[in-house]
DNA sequence: GTCTATACTGAGATAGAC
DNA sequence: GTCTATCTCAGTATAGAC
């Protein structure tokens, strides 16, 4: 997002030093609770160049889920190696191995929904500013559906309908104070089941002109995928 | 939500003037233009008498939401005074009237969304906080609902599926840049629409054993209403 | 282009006097 | 209940070192 391809190799590693220090820091004292001088100070940076690298508080969470994204891409690659895993498990795999990923940070996670009413601002989750990240994300989704055989128009809403899952199951993520969040584990796999079971009934007669509506309506409304579709991914590296 | 039933008639007048002043000034000038000092000064007060009345300056919006509440019950409950309206059409007036309040004021919305993400914040949509929020705007949707047929189980969930699909429906208002919305009043349509004939196939012998997985999934999640359920209203008043 | 040091501004929020 | 004074802190310079 900033200073990203053409930055020399020191500034590289500064950078990726201040943000692993605020995480570490944010970890420690809260979200809040955390200042930006305390964070550069923490890193041995100085204000100015905490701020030279991250324009703002939220930046560094906004940076620390790109690597979230990237680790999930590499995670749910990886699972698919596996070939003989069903849609159920492959979804399974992409939505369990994000809250993997997460689990430790739920408070970090906050941040994210913050600008979500906010369409003009840079990190609104649902904003311009945050296209790549949803393309991204659905990108991971749509390589989890694979060449499962579906409809041509249930795939075409499929990642986006998943993205939009998983960001609510985020959201139940962090209000979710069971120990270790094992009721957001059983929702996962309770709606994944749910899901899969839906998509085989999706080509009943009774239901084609609900499907037609219901596509039509996504149509009409713009929630389809936006231009410069998701594309599958083989391996996603972090740092190209 | 503060001061509201045992302070001084003075007090109760000192307060509304502040409120209505402040909404006044944030549709002249924008949210985050306006500053506490502002608002204060526009009011003719102090802006220790300011924060008196409304600890932050998102307080000043939720009191905004809790008048639109208000009138929001009163309005549904006038338009069904009309008694041969079917569901859709009940539940229409419920989600258009919403938006008829909201129409002028989008980015006042922006605010609602902004705690979310933050389960301990006073303001967060989804916390303890506004639980009593929650219920009334349910108790609306219940009352569009009124004695409609439908199965007990999908009864009891279906408040709280209307309260989620509305708050939905603000997000895509917000976002909404159509001419005077008319895209979501579309999108309002088709999803009724589209809910009316869902409810209508529920029954179905196909679907049955799915709609009892979705119901076990909803209980086990805890996602529906909390105990001290909605409960329908006939005329809700703003100040009891 | 990368970084430090330091000072300044604006604004949300609070304390305590009256 | 209301005010003034004050605090804190995010964020913005600015000026300069390398």
């Amino acid at each position: 997002m900033f200073n990203t391809p053409t930055a020399s190799p020191k500034a590289q590693l500064t950078r990726s030093h201040i943000l692993s220090t605020a995480l570490r820091v944010f970890r420690e004292r809260g979200l809040e609770a955390s200042t930006m001088r305390e964070l550069a100070s923490a890193a041995g940076a100085s204000l100015g160049s905490a701020y030279y690298y991250f324009p703002s508080k939220e930046a560094i969470i906004q940076a620390y889920y790109d690597d979230v994204q990237a680790e999930h891409a590499r995670r749910v690659a990886a699972a698919l190696v596996e070939t003989r895993l069903d849609l159920k498990d492959r979804l399974g795999a992409a939505f369990h191995s994000k809250l993997d990923i997460l689990q430790g940070d739920r408070k970090l996670l906050s941040a994210l929904f913050r600008y979500s009413g906010e369409p003009q601002h840079p990190l609104s989750v649902l904003g311009h500013g945050t296209r790549k990240n949803r393309q991204q994300s659905m990108s991971v989704f749509l390589t989890a559906i694979g060449d499962q055989r579906l409809p041509d128009d249930i795939r075409a809403i499929l990642p986006a309908a998943l993205w939009a899952l998983h960001m609510g199951i985020l959201l139940y993520f962090i209000y979710d104070d069971s120990p270790e969040q094992q009721r957001t584990r059983r929702l996962v796999d309770g709606v994944l089941t749910l899901l899969v079971r839906l998509l085989a009934l999706v080509r009943l007669s009774v239901l084609k002109p609900i499907r037609g509506s219901l596509l039509a309506l996504l149509q009409d409304s713009g929630l389809l995928p936006e231009p410069d579709s998701p594309q599958v991914l083989l391996i996603q590296e972090s740092q190209p």
